[in-house]
DNA sequence: TTATTATGAATGAACG
DNA sequence: CGTTCATTCATAATAA
């Protein structure tokens, strides 16, 4: 199992990273990045819209599926209690994709995050939603989420990494962050 | 195969075998002998206090924290299932797999074994348990486990290793085994 | 040394 | 939501 493959990187982007069989969703280092992001400026129970929102901003970087980020955001949640302590190695930083695309390019202005929910009646739960095509979904469909004084943080300053290759297919991405 | 390969003899003991800077966990052969006669014995999924348990006594022949515990029978139980492909035993095969392994025997003087869980009301999950100094933990501290009939597997009979040497420090290791 | 194996650690996916 | 399973990644140990 030692398998050297490993080494078998990514052409330009930090695409799939493993090259074997993909039976599962394998993140990308920018697809982690924005979900880490996500996770800790507080988004911990993504509603169904925000899922899809930010699946589909993330399918930019990458094959992604609605419930791959549900599912990221609930084990991610859950794993945190039990992962309060060092994490070994010193140097598991991050990216260990050995490419180091990042273009550490700020954008204050355009911080990313998750769209508010402001869950419409009733729709269909999670990813199961029908499937309807494949991005029906806009942007900024909500056009009040309302006040709401609940938690609103506000976003930290973190950069973006985009993949220089395909700058002008990936959206921007610069959303607002709206806790319900 | 390797299992009790690297164990070494068990002549004396294997200290730290690990060789120097660990990056991970290397376990001792003491300590892969506790696990496994736990294992066989029929403990599959140790709960969040016998892992403690198990992890406390289990630092008596070297570094561990509890985590370790936790990966090891996870490991462990995942690769025996995996490695019991294609595996038909001809004739009188032990079979020792499956659940059955109730050999309700006599927690003779000397077994070793998890404490049973008890599991108090609520607490925290995992070995991320707030890692209370360095064991809080009592041996028995369960007076009644209550009602609840769960799985009551008891312990086979199993001899239990110690180190010639250090028969003083080490724990006797007499524990009993109540799974819930 | 390099190649292969054994296994610790991590995490995506799901179960109950 | 907590817990468990299945795969994969990473690396110490060991064979070649």
């Amino acid at each position: 199992m030692g398998e050297g493959e490993r080494a078998a990187e990514s052409g330009g982007f930090s695409a799939t990273r493993a090259g074997a069989k993909c039976g599962r969703w394998n993140p990308t280092a920018e697809q982690v990045k924005v979900l880490t992001d996500l996770f800790r400026s507080g988004l911990r129970t993504p509603s169904t819209d925000q899922i899809q929102m930010i699946s589909a901003h993330l399918s930019a970087f990458g094959k992604i599926e609605s419930k791959n980020v549900f599912y990221w955001f609930q084990n991610h949640k859950a794993r945190e209690r039990h992962h309060k302590k060092r994490r070994r190695g010193p140097r598991d930083e991050e990216d260990d994709d050995g490419d180091h695309q990042k273009a550490r390019s700020r954008c204050l202005a355009s911080e990313l995050c998750a769209i508010a929910g402001c869950t419409k009646g009733k729709q269909d739960l999670f990813w199961q939603r029908q499937e309807r095509e494949t991005e029906t979904l806009e942007l900024f469909p909500l056009k009040s989420c309302s006040s709401d004084e609940e938690k609103v943080m506000s976003m930290r300053s973190e950069l973006w990494g985009r993949p220089f290759l395909d700058a002008a297919r990936d959206p921007p991405l610069d959303l607002r962050l709206s806790f319900i």
